[in-house]
DNA sequence: GCAGAAATGTTATGATATAAAACAATCTTC
DNA sequence: GAAGATTGTTTTATATCATAACATTTCTGC
């Protein structure tokens, strides 16, 4: 209910409300660090030649191989027409590698190639010292940790 | 440092690293909650078919109208050349307009029309109850002035 | 006052992201 | 086995974003 406090005498009434500071708005200021902490990354992986999305994607499939492409554009919340350029670069660089489940032969699982593991490691290193200036940025691992869970709380959607 | 706190004595010594939970990476966070927060807001003004750069550009107009065409862009991130587009779509609306300043006639100064003013109750109306939902989704006022403050820390870039 | 540099709005273009529709191959269900 | 669903893919359209170039206007140094 944030209205003008005081109303200027001298000035006539104004009918129309107040606009809402920008600073003061969640989605803006969530947008604004988005860009920001995603900028820092991309700097950070730009002599990787790293996007975020091929970080998680590769994140992910180390995290649990054998997966199948649909469920992992699925966890990313990545369409999956939109995923197959993105899993074809990562092959083509030779980081992952697509293969033909006997069981079921319509869908691909996701495995790391022994150079994307490789790959693994110098990324994992650029990606911690991102991380950590984002730590510092936000005063601490108490203030991530809390973070973290308000962002969790907004994006708690079906 | 969140290394694997155990390891499995049977299992082979891992000498790449342990991928980090993907709930735990900020940027990644952050950017689902982003998505999540613009989809309601989305979803919220699709009747007025107002889009959050448009909402931003509108509510900055009306708390300091006369701004240059350049500054608004500025401050929101926009470049310019991309701003030109969304001051059309506004113009020919009817909600703002371009008024040629006499002091420099290069720029434009930016303004509500009447009808604009008009269409900013239904906006505040429509914004304010978007968030409120996000509010409450974040536990409560408390809360989100927390979360402002942190998301502050993150873009507090030059 | 004038020449060169900078600012402003604009157009055009390319890159990227995202969504939707349609399709072939395969699997599931009944 | 037939009908329908799933998986990966291609194609297409749209929205976003960055860059370069340009004309007009203003500013700066001299």
């Amino acid at each position: 209910m944030t209205v003008t406090p005081h109303q200027d005498p001298q000035a006539p009434i104004k009918t129309t409300v107040q606009p809402p500071e920008m600073s003061t708005i969640i989605g803006y200021v969530l947008r604004r660090a988005q860009l920001s902490v995603f900028q820092d990354f991309l700097d950070s992986f730009a002599a990787l030649k790293l996007r975020p999305a091929e970080f998680s994607v590769l994140n992910l499939i180390a995290q649990c191989p054998g997966q199948k492409q649909s469920e992992i554009a699925e966890q990313l919340g990545i369409k999956r027409a939109n995923f197959v350029a993105l899993m074809d670069g990562l092959e083509k660089r030779g980081l992952a590698e697509r293969r033909k489940s006997p069981e079921d032969k319509r869908s691909h699982s996701l495995h790391l190639t022994p150079q994307g593991e490789c790959f693994m490691a110098e990324m994992f290193a650029v990606w911690r010292t991102h991380e950590e200036r984002m730590i510092e940025r936000l005063g601490g691992e108490a203030e991530r940790d809390r973070l973290v869970e308000l962002l969790e709380r907004l994006s708690d959607r079906a």
